[in-house]
DNA sequence: GATGAATGAGCATTCATTCAT
DNA sequence: TATGAATGAATGCTCATTCAT
C-alpha cells in the first residue's frame, strides 16, 4: 500500500496544531502561563502529550507560536492603506477600529491581554508589538504637526492613553460600558483639535 | 542570659514576616505567582523555608497577606475626609491622587499591577478592592445628578477609563509621558461638566 | 509499468537493511545503546521509523542483529583450516591475525568493543563468543601439553591476557603504539615456550 | 526548641550522600548510565528523589561525584612516595598493586571498569585519569633509559599492556586466573630487562 | 515496501509542604 | 523562634512502538 500523501499528512499537521493551539492560548491566558501544565493542553486538545512535542519543541515555543499568530492578526485590523497619506479620517478610523476589535471578539481580546501582561510573556509581547506602534504614533505625529496643534506629542500620548483605558474598561465590563458615549467624546475632541 | 522580653519577640517577628513580604512581592510581581518558588522567597528574604511556614500557612496565605497589605496602603491614599458630601474639590483631588500615587512610588505601583493583572491574582484583587471603588463611584454619581450633568453614569465610566489609561501609560514610560498635560485636561474636562 | 521482480525486491530490502545495521552500529557503539533512540537511527540510515520495524521487531532486535552478523565477520577471521592439528604455526598465526584485525579495521574494531563492553548487550556478547574461544583454547592447551610445556593452562591464559592486552592498547593508541615490538617479543617468548 | 547542630545536619547529609553514592555507582555499572533511572537510585538508597536532588544537581552531576571518589581512591594506591627517585622496587611494586587492588576489591574494580567503558563515561574518565598515568609512565621512561634498556619507550608500552590485560582477565574470571604465574613472569621479564 | 502521525509509559527534575530537633 | 533534611506528587519532556494509508 502506498504511503499517506503529503497533502493527505500536511492536513492532519494542521489539524491538530489548530487544536492544541486553541488550548494553549484559552489555557495560558485563564490560568497563566506557568500555572498551565503541558498535559492539561493535551487533554484540552484531545492530543497526546507526545504529538503536541512533534510540533512544538518546548512548552516555550507553543507560547511563542500562540504570540505570533496573535500579533499578526491584530496587525491586520489595523493595516490601513497607508500610513504614508494620514489624515483625520485615519485617525478617526483608528478610534473606531480600536473599539471596535475588543467589541467584536471579546473573548479572544480578553484572553490577549491575559496572555500579554504576564511577566513570562511581557518581555516577548513588548519585542514583537513596539515597532507596528512607533509607525502609528509618528504617523499622527506628522498630521498634527501640520494642523498646527500645539503640543502634538502630549496630545498624541494623551489620546492613545484615552483609547487604551477605554479599551481596558470595556474588557472588564462590555455588557455595561458606554462605549458609544466614549466613543463620540473621544472623536469629538480630536475633530475639535485638528480643525 | 535574660529570656527575651515578648517586645522583643514581637520585633523580631515583624522584621522577618516583613522581609518575607517584600521578598515575595518582587518575585511574585517579576516572574509570576507559579513563576516563584516558595525555596526562592526564603533564600530572598534571608530566613529558612520553615520560618516561613511558621507565619504563612501556604504559598496561597503569603500572596493573600501581601495582596492586603497592598490594598489597605493604596486605601489609605484615597481616604478623603468624606465621602457624604462630596464636591468639585474631591473628584479633582482624585484625579491627583491617581496620578501622583503612581508617580511618587513607581516600582511598587507597577509591581502592583503587574501582580494584580495575573490570572492567579485576578479573582482576589478583584473581590477586595470591589467595594472601595463602588463606593467612589455612587458618590461621584450623586454629584454630577445634583450638578444637572447630562448622562452622568456614562461621564464617570469615561472619566475612570480615561485616568486609568493615563496610570497604565504613565508606568510603561514614566520619564516621558506627559502626565501634566494629559492631568490639566482631564481636569479641565471636569471643571466644564460640572459648571 | 512491469511489477519489480522479486530480486529487485530483495536488493532494495537489503540495501535498506544494510543502511539501518550501519547506521545503529555506529549510534550504539558512539552514544550507547540506551542513548540512541530509534527515531536517530531512521533519520541517520535515512529511512522512517515504519520501515525500520519492518525488518527488526524491536530495538534490542536490531542489536542482536548486530552483535550477530559482527561476531560472524570475526569468525572468519578466525577460521583457520583445522583446529584439530594445531601447530606452533597456528598459535603465532593467531598472534597475527589478533593484532592485524585491529590494525585492519580499527574504526569497526573500537565500536565493536565500545559496544561489547555496555553492560546491556555482554551478556549476549559473552553468550555469542564463548564458543569459538573454548575451541582455541582447547587446541592451544593440547598442543602446549603436546610440547611438554609446564602449567600449560597458565601459560595460556597468560598469552591470551597479553595479546588482549595489546590490542586494547592499540586501539587505544593506534598511531603510536609499538605493535611490531610487542608482536615480536610475544611471539619469540611462545616459540621459546614450544621449542 | 533549638534547630539541629550544624554538626547534626552534616552528620545526616554525608550518611545520605553515601548512601545515594553507592546505589548510583552500583546500577549505574551493572546496568549502564542512561540504562539506570533516578527513581531506581532513590529507591535502592532508600531516599526520596527529592533528596538526591538536594545533594546533586543533576543524574550526570552525581557521575561525576562518583567518577571523582573513584579515582582518588584509586590515586591513593599508586601513591608511592617519591616518583623522583624511581628504582626496579617502585617499578615491581607497581606491577604487584596493579594485580593486588583487582582481587583485593575485585567487585568495585569491575564496576570501575564497567563504568568507565561506557561512551557517556569515558571522555569524563580519559580527562581525569590521563595526567596521573602520563607521570608514571615518565618516571619509568627514565629509569629504562638510566639502565640501558634498548627501546625503552616501546618496553614500557608492552609492559603496561600486558599489565592491563592481565587486570582485564582477573576481572572476567578473579576464580581460575593464574594470577600468581603472570605476576611472577611479567616481574622476571622485567628484572631481566632492567639488570 | 514505505511513510510519519499518533500514543502513553517512563524519564529527569522541581517544588510546596512537613517535621525532628 | 528557627533550621534545613526529607518527601512525593506533579511537571516538562523523550522515546519505543503502532497503525492507517
Amino acid at each position: 500500500m502506498a504511503p499517506r500523501t503529503s497533502e493527505q499528512f500536511e492536513k492532519l499537521r494542521a489539524e491538530s496544531k489548530q487544536r492544541i493551539v486553541t488550548a494553549a492560548f484559552h489555557l495560558f491566558a485563564e490560568e497563566g502561563y506557568h500555572g498551565t501544565s503541558v498535559s492539561k493542553i493535551a487533554k484540552k486538545a484531545g492530543v497526546s502529550k507526545g504529538l503536541l512535542y512533534n510540533y512544538y519543541e518546548s512548552k516555550e515555543d507553543l507560547l511563542l507560536g500562540i504570540m505570533d499568530s496573535l500579533l499578526s492578526e491584530i496587525n491586520e485590523y489595523f493595516a490601513f492603506d497607508s500610513l504614508e497619506e494620514v489624515d483625520e479620517e485615519v485617525i478617526l478610523e483608528w478610534v473606531d477600529t480600536s473599539f471596535d476589535i475588543v467589541l467584536k471578539d471579546l473573548k479572544k481580546w480578553k484572553l490577549y491581554v491575559a496572555l500579554s501582561t504576564q511577566p513570562e510573556v511581557t518581555p516577548i509581547f513588548m519585542k514583537a508589538a513596539n515597532e507596528p506602534i512607533m509607525k502609528f504614533m509618528a504617523a499622527f505625529h506628522k498630521l498634527f504637526e501640520e494642523k498646527g496643534v500645539e503640543q502634538p506629542t502630549q496630545w498624541i500620548r494623551h489620546i492613545t492613553a484615552m483609547v487604551d483605558g477605554v479599551q481596558l474598561h470595556i474588557m472588564m465590563d462590555p455588557e455595561n460600558y458606554p462605549v458609544e458615549h466614549s466613543r463620540q467624546i473621544i472623536k469629538s475632541q480630536i475633530k475639535a483639535l485638528l480643525s
